[in-house]
DNA sequence: CTTCATGGCTAATAGAATTAGCCTGTAGGC
DNA sequence: GCCTACAGGCTAATTCTATTAGCCATGAAG
């Protein structure tokens, strides 16, 4: 059976599937190259080593949460935008727990105009509430880190009570919304 | 020199120093042995595993972080409390980063009733809102979710811009309290 | 037809985890 | 004072994984 032609692209897929299906700690180059149906050395041809597929894997997943948020945002403003913002994105993390949880949170050359592109759209959420300059940057943190912190916790099972989760995050969401207004 | 007798504490210990000075990556069954003057396979003498090591420290920090949360709410109450915890919190991440870093999410029997004082802190500083049962646990994920997501960003240098953090924080203080009073 | 870059391979090295089994000093029990 | 069992260290050996070096075939470009 011809396998697809690897590439850095095709690398990167495997490895996507290997973190979806097994976490992020399953994550390792022989495993890659097992699914590749390849030795392990091979994959150097394609990728400088385990430490660089990790930031390609990374960035991958910035791209599709830079997608989610834009179309969440896409057509909507103010209260409504926000909100669908940060559904979409703990939607996907919820979807995709081990995905969200291989994000590498420390700042990245590769991924920098990714992460740029993402914070834009934050901002630009945030333009309907008057904010600009520093005051954007400071609501955009706590975006991230409302966002980031509930994405995590849920990803990783931490919450592990019986309520229901949409109410949490409907509740998260009015913090984010109210602190909004109230600093206005 | 007579170095202390090794015990699972004294090996924790050295694996905190290790966390601390080199990162949780370099926290390696090697780097211990090699700090406590060694062969590596004494230490399972003290220690199941690099993964129950893990566990180890990760209750250590998170025992740490209850005295942190335990003493800021102390003989405060309402916004104060709360504005006290998360400012207690965000520092001792601050301080401690690759620590704070080394937590782990996912629950650990190990860490339950760890987890469980530092839950109980959380919903009794919550009692001065007049939130209980249901809506205390769902006000308790939303502290959880601005508290971590801040401390890990903040830890992890994903807030690369020149504004002031200490305001960022305030705002995402701000933001917490005018839901949980919005909420009333 | 020749050349050369691409992308695969094997061999080899090195570091880490983990297991098995050995050895010794010492605290008690006699 | 002697014997025994256990605690805690050690060496040897295995298994994975990453990574490097260097070889080889193939196919496109000249």
């Amino acid at each position: 059976m011809a396998r697809a032609p690897l590439s850095p692209d095709a690398v990167v897929d495997l490895a996507l599937r290997i973190v979806d299906e097994e976490g992020p700690d399953a994550l390792t180059l022989s495993a890659v190259a097992g699914r590749a149906g390849v030795a392990t050395p091979s994959l150097y041809k394609h990728v400088r080593n385990l430490a660089e597929l990790r930031v390609l894997v990374s960035g991958r997943v910035l791209g599709e949460l830079t997608e989610v948020a834009s179309e969440a945002v896409l057509g909507r403003s103010g209260d409504e935008a926000l909100r669908a913002l940060m559904d979409g994105w703990r939607s996907y993390a919820a979807r995709h727990p081990h995905r969200y949880s291989a994000l590498i949170q420390a700042p990245q050359p590769e991924t920098a105009e990714a992460g740029d592109r993402l914070v834009g759209i934050m901002v630009a959420a945030l333009r309907a509430y008057g904010l600009e300059g520093s005051a954007a940057i400071h609501a955009v943190r706590c975006l991230r880190a409302a966002m980031h912190g509930f994405a995590v916790l849920e990803a990783a099972g931490a919450f592990q009570l019986a309520e229901n989760l949409d109410e949490s995050h409907a509740l998260l969401a009015h913090m984010v919304l109210s602190g909004l207004h109230a600093s206005r």
